[in-house]
Order: C-alpha cells, then sequence, then structure tokens
DNA sequence: GAGCACTGC
C-alpha cells in the first residue's frame, strides 16, 4: 500500500518549539525524528496500516463496527510499533542508557548547576524510571507590571447584594428537600430494588405515582419504541402560538396594528426621534414597539439612504420578529424586510429593515467601524443588558460622535430607561404604555427556609381551592425538544396545568393562559471568579426587575395571580434592582480581545455604562498575551488578529489556528472545537442513569474527553446522523447538529483565510499536543486518584466523574483541562492526558522541565527552558515601555501606573544552562 | 461517584 494512494494519511508534524536548542527530548520523539535512527516513517505506516487491514469491520448493520475496528487496529498498531521499534532498532533503549549518562556528566561537569529556584513550584513525579520536574514559572508581560489600571471598577462584584440577608443564606443553604429526595434515591439504589417503592411525601399528597413527578421523562414510548426527534423547539413553538388567540383570528393585521398602544403614539414618537439623535423608548410588554418602531421609521423615509437595523439579545426573537413585520408589511421576508442571525442571513441588496442579533452587528462593526449602512439603529430589549448589548453601546456611542446622521434608539424597560438616558448625555425617554392586565402580587408574611418546599406547598395552596386532575410538566432548555413541546399542549378539560420551569421562562418562551405565578425568588447564576479563573454555578436571589418579570407572567392572557416566596421587606431590602450586567460577571478574554482588533488601545478610555472588575480586565489580558494573542506591550499580535477572526473563545480559536499551520490535524479540531461550542450531546435521564452512562462509555477514548468527543461525532456522520441513532446511543440529535454547523461556519472561515483543512489520520497524538499548545494554561498534575493540582494556581481540582479519564486504570500525570466547573467540589471537564514535555515546549511562557534530580549531590538540577529568552525579550521590552514613557506620544502603557511594585530581583540560581553544544552530534 | 440557569458570534 503506497502512501499516494491515501492522501490524507500525514508523516507525523512536529511541534513549533525546536526541541534540538535545548538539552532534552523524550525518547519517543527522538526516535521519530531521527531519519537514520531506525524505522523510517514509511515503514511505520505501513506497519499500522496492515494492522488495520487484517481486523477491520464495517457495515450499517454494526452500528460501532467500525469504531471498534479502529479502536482495535490502533492497539494493534501500538502493540507492533512498540514491537518493532525495539527488534528493528535495538539502539532504542541504549540511546535512552546514553542520554542518562550524557546528563549526568553535563550535571557534573556544570558549574551552573544550581540549587532549587526558590521563586518556582516544584512538581517533581515520583516515576522511578524518568525523574521529571515540572517547573511553574511566575512571569507578567511589562504592560501587567505593577499597579496599572485599565478599568473605573476596582473592586469585585458581588453577586448577592447583602451576603448576610436571609435569602443570600437561605441561597447558599439550598433546599433541604433536595437533599433529603437524592439522599433517599441513594438508599434506594443500595437496597438494590429489594422492595418497590410506592412513592414519595410529594407524590402521596398528589396522588401522582412517583415516576410521574419526576422532573425528566423517559426518551422511549409507550412500547420502549424511540421517540423520533420532533424537530427544532422554535419551529414547534411558533407553529402552536398561531391562532391561539380570539382576537389573532378575527382581526386582520391592519387592525391589529392599530390597536397597538404604539399606533396611538406614532407621531408625536417620530417628532421625537426626529429632534434629537438618541431617543430611550420605554416600551412595556404588550405595547408592539418590536414591530412598529422599525416599520414607522420605515414610513417617515429613513430607509432612503441606508437601512434601519434592529437588534435583539437572542435568534428567535430576530427571526420571528421579521417575519411577523413582513407580513404586516406584506413583503417577503429576505426582501425589504430581513434578519442575519449566526448561519443565516436573510437579507440582500432589497432589504430596508433590518433584524439581528446584537452579535451579528458587533461582527459588522469589525469589518465597518462606522456602520456606514446604517442610518438607524434600536437596539431593543436593552434592559436585559447582555454581554454583546453591553459592548455594542459603547462602540455605538462612539460612532454617533463620528456619524451626526445616525439615530440611535434604546429600548428599555421602566427600571433601567434613567441609565440609559444618562449614559447618552441625557437622552429624551419616551414611554409608551403596555397592554396587559392586572397582576395581584403576594408576598410572604415570614421568611421561607427552604424554597423547594414553599413552592410545592405554594402550588397546593392554589390547587386545592379548585382541585381537577392536575398535570405537571417541567421545561429547561436542555431538554429534547420533543418533551418541550408538551408544555405548549392544551390540558384536557378537567385538567390543570402545572409548569416546573427554570428562567427559561421569564424571558425566552412565553405559554399562553398562565394565571398564576410562584415565584421561590432565586436563579442558577454562572458567575465568573477571575482569581480562580473558574466559572461558579451559583443559586442566587434574583433582582427586582426579575421578579416583576415573573410576576408579568400571569397576566399576559388575563387577570392573574403572582406569589412571590419571600417578604416584601426582602424585596425592597435584599434584592438588586437589577441584575449584575453580564458584562461584570463573565470571563472577558473573547471581549478584549475584540476590543483590541477594534483598535482600542486603552481599556480604560472605552466607554461601558458598567465598567468590568479590574481583575476579570488584567486575567482576561494576562491569559490572552500567554495564549500568545497579544505582546508584551499589550498590543495585538498576528496570531492575535487572526484569532479575532473565530466566533468562538480566544483558545479555541488557537486551537484552530494551530492545527491547521502547525499540526496539520484541522480536520480533527474542527469537530472538536465545534463540539466544545454547543451544550453537551450526551443525554441523561434520570430514571436510565446506568444505561445511558453505559451507552456513552461506548464512546470513550480513554486518555482525552476531546478524543472521545471526535469519536462521538464521526460515529453520527459515519452512521448517517440519524435521529434514531442518537436516541439509541443516549445522545442530543440538536447538538449535533448545532456542532454539525458550527464545524461547517468554522471551515468557511479557514477557506476565507487560506487555512489548510487536514486531517492527521490515526495518529491523534497530533492532536492531544495540538490541544496542549492551546490550553496548557489550564494544565493539573496528578496528586492522588482522581486528584488533580493545578499547576499554576496549586488549587486542588478534581476529574468528574463522566470524563472517560475517570476510573481508568492508569491515570496520566499530567493534564490539560477546557473549563473548571465549581459544583460540590472544583471539577475539571473535559480532560486530555498530555506529556510533560510538551508542557515545557509549548507553555514555554509557563513551564520548563527538569530531568534527574540527583537527591544524594544535595538536590542539584539542572534547568532546561526557554524562560531566559524569554525573560530577555520581557526585558527589552519593558526597556522599550519606559522609552515611550518618556516620549510625548507614546505614553501609552506607564501613565495609569499609581505605584511601581518593586520587581523582586531574579535570583541567582535561576540561571538557566544553555546548551551551546548538541549533545548526540 | 456526580448534579441539574440562560444567551450569543
Amino acid at each position: 500500500m503506497a502512501d499516494t494512494e491515501r492522501p490524507w494519511k500525514r508523516r507525523r508534524v512536529s511541534p513549533p518549539a525546536k526541541h534540538t536548542s535545548t538539552a532534552i527530548r523524550a525518547p519517543k520523539e527522538e526516535f521519530d525524528a531521527q531519519p537514520d535512527g531506525g524505522l523510517d516513517s514509511t515503514a511505520l505506516d505501513r506497519a499500522w496500516y496492515d494492522a488495520g487491514e487484517s481486523g477491520a469491520v464495517f457495515g450499517d448493520d454494526a452500528p460501532f463496527a467500525d469504531t471498534w475496528a479502529d479502536r482495535e487496529r490502533e492497539n494493534a498498531l501500538h502493540e507492533k510499533k512498540m514491537a518493532v521499534r525495539q527488534k528493528v532498532n535495538p539502539k532504542f533503549l541504549q540511546r535512552q542508557k546514553d542520554n542518562d549518562a550524557w546528563e549526568s556528566n553535563r550535571m557534573l561537569a556544570s558549574s551552573v548547576a544550581q540549587t532549587r529556584d526558590q521563586g518556582y513550584v516544584d512538581f517533581s513525579a515520583d516515576n522511578d524510571d524518568i525523574r521529571l520536574h515540572l517547573l511553574v514559572h511566575d512571569i507578567k508581560p511589562p504592560f501587567l507590571d505593577g499597579k496599572t489600571i485599565f478599568t473605573k471598577q476596582l473592586e469585585p462584584i458581588s453577586a448577592v447584594r447583602d451576603p448576610q440577608s436571609d435569602m443570600a443564606v437561605t441561597a447558599r443553604k439550598g433546599s433541604k428537600v433536595v437533599k433529603e429526595r437524592r439522599q433517599q434515591k441513594e438508599r434506594q439504589k443500595q437496597a438494590q430494588e429489594a422492595t418497590a417503592v410506592t412513592g414519595t411525601a410529594l407524590g402521596n399528597v398528589m396522588g401522582v405515582k412517583d415516576e410521574d413527578t419526576d422532573s425528566a421523562a423517559p426518551l422511549s414510548g409507550p412500547n420502549g419504541q424511540p421517540i423520533k426527534n420532533a424537530g427544532s423547539k422554535f419551529a414547534d413553538s411558533l407553529k402552536k402560538d398561531v391562532g391561539q388567540s380570539d382576537f389573532s383570528r378575527t382581526k386582520s393585521l391592519r387592525e391589529q396594528r392599530e390597536y397597538l398602544p404604539a399606533f396611538a403614539v406614532r407621531e408625536e414618537l417620530l417628532r421625537v426621534i426626529r429632534d434629537n439623535q438618541v431617543t430611550i423608548v420605554v416600551g412595556q410588554t404588550g405595547s408592539g414597539k418590536t414591530t412598529q418602531l422599525t416599520q414607522f421609521l420605515y414610513e417617515d423615509g429613513y430607509a432612503a439612504n441606508g437601512m434601519i437595523g434592529c437588534t435583539q439579545p437572542r435568534r428567535v426573537a430576530a427571526m420571528s420578529v421579521a417575519k411577523r413585520v413582513s407580513e404586516e408589511m406584506e413583503v417577503k421576508l429576505g426582501g425589504t424586510v430581513g434578519y442575519a442571525i449566526r448561519f443565516e442571513d436573510c437579507t440582500s441588496k432589497e432589504t430596508k429593515i433590518k433584524y439581528m442579533t446584537d452579535g451579528v452587528l458587533l461582527r459588522e462593526s469589525l469589518t465597518n467601524s462606522d456602520l456606514d449602512q446604517y442610518t438607524c439603529i434600536i437596539m431593543d430589549e436593552a434592559h436585559e443588558r447582555a454581554l454583546n448589548t453591553d459592548v455594542l453601546m459603547g462602540l455605538i456611542k462612539k460612532v454617533l460622535a463620528r456619524r451626526r446622521d445616525l439615530k440611535l434608539i434604546v429600548t428599555s424597560a421602566t427600571m433601567n430607561a434613567e441609565r440609559f438616558s444618562r449614559f447618552y448625555g441625557g437622552a429624551p425617554e419616551f414611554f409608551i404604555p403596555g397592554r396587559t392586565f392586572p397582576v395581584d402580587i403576594q408576598y410572604s408574611r415570614s421568611p421561607n427556609e427552604d424554597y423547594v418546599d414553599s413552592a410545592v406547598r405554594q402550588v397546593l395552596a392554589i390547587h386545592l381551592n379548585d382541585p381537577p386532575k392536575l398535570s405537571i410538566l417541567p421545561i429547561y432548555s436542555q431538554m429534547p425538544a420533543d418533551l418541550q413541546a408538551k408544555i405548549f399542549d392544551r390540558a384536557e378539560p378537567g385538567v390543570r396545568k402545572v409548569i416546573v420551569a427554570t428562567n427559561i421562562a421569564e424571558t425566552s418562551l412565553t405559554v399562553d393562559g398562565i394565571m398564576y405565578v410562584v415565584d421561590c425568588g432565586f436563579s442558577k447564576l454562572k458567575v465568573y471568579n477571575p482569581r480562580m479563573g473558574m466559572d461558579t454555578l451559583q443559586i442566587t436571589p434574583i433582582s427586582q426587575a426579575n421578579a416583576s418579570q415573573r410576576a408579568g407572567r400571569a397576566g399576559r392572557t388575563g387577570p392573574g395571580k403572582a406569589f412571590h416566596l419571600y417578604t416584601e421587606r426582602a424585596f425592597r431590602d435584599e434584592l438588586y434592582i437589577a441584575q449584575i450586567p453580564e458584562i461584570q460577571r463573565t470571563n472577558l478574554a473573547n471581549t478584549v480581545l475584540l476590543l483590541k482588533s477594534l483598535g482600542v488601545r486603552d481599556l480604560l478610555d472605552f466607554d461601558f455604562m458598567d465598567p468590568p472588575p479590574q481583575e476579570t480586565i488584567t486575567t482576561s489580558l494576562f491569559d490572552l498575551w500567554a495564549l500568545g494573542a497579544l505582546t508584551n506591550l499589550g498590543e495585538l499580535t498576528d496570531l492575535g488578529r487572526k484569532m479575532t477572526s473565530f466566533p468562538m473563545d480566544p483558545s479555541l480559536a488557537k486551537l484552530v489556528i494551530m492545527s491547521s499551520n502547525t499540526y496539520g490535524c484541522s480536520e480533527e479540531m474542527l469537530t472538536i472545537v465545534s463540539m466544545l461550542s454547543v451544550p453537551t450531546v450526551f443525554y441523561r435521564p434520570k430514571e436510565r442513569l446506568e444505561e445511558s452512562d453505559a451507552a456513552r462509555e461506548k464512546f470513550f477514548v480513554h486518555d482525552s474527553d476531546h478524543l472521545t468527543l471526535l469519536t462521538v461525532y464521526q460515529q453520527w456522520a459515519a452512521n448517517g446522523m440519524k435521529d434514531g441513532w442518537c436516541t439509541k446511543h443516549f445522545l442530543h440529535p440538536k447538538a449535533l447538529y448545532r456542532a454539525k454547523e458550527i464545524r461547517q461556519q468554522i471551515e468557511d472561515i479557514m477557506k476565507g483565510l487560506d487555512m489548510p483543512v487536514i486531517s492527521c489520520g490515526y495518529d491523534l497524538d497530533i492532536v492531544r499536543q495540538c490541544i496542549c499548545s492551546g490550553f496548557y494554561h489550564q494544565a493539573a498534575k496528578r496528586k492522588g486518584l482522581g486528584e488533580y493540582i493545578n499547576l499554576r494556581t496549586s488549587v486542588s481540582v478534581q476529574l468528574h466523574p463522566t470524563s472517560a479519564l475517570f476510573n481508568s486504570g492508569d491515570p496520566p500525570d499530567y493534564v490539560v483541562y477546557h473549563e473548571l466547573i465549581l459544583t460540590s467540589k472544583e471539577y475539571m471537564s473535559c480532560v486530555t492526558a498530555v506529556d510533560a514535555h510538551w508542557l515545557a515546549d509549548l507553555g514555554g511562557v509557563f513551564y520548563s522541565v527538569k530531568e534527574k534530580g540527583y537527591g544524594a549531590a544535595g538536590r542539584r538540577e539542572v534547568e532546561y527552558s526557554k524562560k531566559a529568552e524569554l525573560e530577555e525579550a520581557i526585558q527589552f521590552d519593558r526597556e522599550r515601555a519606559k522609552q515611550m514613557d518618556s516620549s510625548e506620544n507614546g505614553a501609552v502603557i506607564k501613565k495609569k501606573v499609581i505605584s511601581n511594585v518593586v520587581k523582586k530581583p531574579i535570583s541567582k540560581s535561576s540561571a538557566v544552562v544553555k546548551p551551546t553544544i548538541g549533545r548526540r552530534r
């Protein structure tokens, strides 16, 4: 079998770092890199391929056949490779010995061998064969030296208004009922179905069987047949809405339009917009602002020289509103009225009214910073303060100063209107009344200790006033679409619906006919901890604005009642007025990179409505620098510029770039990155945990969760991307389809940038190395069973029990992980085993490797690293920064320094051996 | 041996 017949099979591609310039080389790589030292790559390839040929089974009715064959082939090949290596090249082991000898020699001869550097954290592997030490540096780029200020928000922001308040304490404690129920389940499991379980307390009260009250419904139908996926939930819910209200059935579109409150104030609104560059429109629910504003502006001639743009925080909204407006205007969607969301641009040359997500407009500003194509921009739902909305607001403020002809309209709920007005220099507020029904608001008389218990009691109290049968329906975003659709079904006569929802029901979807709302006063909030570089999912008291939004859901189709499960005093004193804007509680690496590429040199000069906390910005800047996206002076590098082309986290963007230009595994990396960009593809219904776990394990690649994801996608693709196949293997079809879309988008971007899409074939070590090149800043070393220590922060972290590496017989010493999540413990999610040498090589900013500690000689060790080079460069840049500081116009870096922290002098002991003579030749 | 918000490019 000649290589030419398999163009996808490529020769091993070396990592970017030049091992030869340092003294150490991992035996494996040394072997591969020696053209004369044994087996050439073609022979290896052949051995590999032959091993595969012998045992392969392919076929449609054996969905896993090719995977298992691959796996076996891989194993067989590995063994063969090792055997061949040792047989064909007996010098191999000898060379290892030689290396050892060489190093001892070098060590003894060298006068620069020093004791351990105190400034380092030393992670020593207790491996008998290779005594390997990974040293961790603590280097900062000059632009982060001292106490440079990047933002007006110096203090961290607390997710709770008052940590001592009743609600904050309750939030931290969690629900006792939930805990007990969990323990009960545990006991039941231990009892091993010895006795049939009859039901829980809750089930007994309601006269419903246990399994009916459980939150997730089974995946299979009544006969155990897998349910075919019903398609996208958006399309579904939109369909069901049609014709639900009598009003929309009996009135023409024109009549409906004129009935809206916005219509009554049309002339006055247009006059205010004409007289002001910025207008804040306070439009309540049901006022018609989203659909009418654009049409008013269009009718008033604003689209004569450009487009009227309207941004939405969510994709569905952008799509469905555009559809509605095109119907009202009796034009084809995509003509005069269009929309643009990720993956879908439904606009044309004729488009005058364009609905889009705020992320799309943000991306557009990358190519046209003055947004010239628009005469008028409406930022809808700005009060939600989504990350992109906030960034856009700062950007547009600058554009408004340059383009006096541009009009901006910001719509907001009542609570935030004044802040927007102030931000835009006292812009007028225009009020449009809403058209909703009155909602009777009730508060608890005393604080509740357990929100789940109180919620159940409250629901039952409402129910017992007029007790028909109850139908309990859960909904959350990760639930399969066909099950989600159930909440929109009309209840049968004599049945009352109870919908148990996450905050998906607060804004994202509307269910008709809700009469009662029970609000527990909490939500799960993702809060970023910059110090630990970690997201935490916290139960947090909601804000007053959230509470009103929840209550308002009872008054959409008739008068309703809302029960808040906290006291009125708590509402007033313990809740923030509005939720903390996303920009202040999230990782900003992405945003900072975007702003840098938009030419914002100093973030302090950027006008944020609410500036992000200092610590978040410094961590983001540091991470970007460590990734190689920023120079030592904090300017964008070529790599950084390339990264902004990709709509994803900077570290993932780096993986894509490295996989294409260095490692030759972009085909694989495209898939992995796409899979990491969607919610988990593994479906784990509560009542079929063991089955679904077993299904997941079939996809495991033992040393990498990333490669496991790759396997899942490849199998899904190989099996025709069928929903039935997904159901059978406990996978979410929706998530996989989305991964496919994302994959296509990234591939298109790569082609646009002339980046080759290549496969590395079966050499998955290449993929792991590439992952290491983008994630070395998130690495950990093994401490115990399943227990690791983060190399840089020394924080103890664990393998998540769903990881492929969990419970594996041979846990790797070093791993990199995709993210850290704090739940009951600090868990690494999506983990890949790496080699310590890769870390030192690819993450030269942070790590260097020492080998062979000679204990008897008093821990005399030699360090090999790129650190000296790096420090030299940093010193050079530091000097440059100083020079810039003294010059007039270049005082960018240091002018914000309050007081310079005196840097510790680099101790003598950190002297580095830089071998000038090669050790082998 | 776990834990469960939501968006967006």
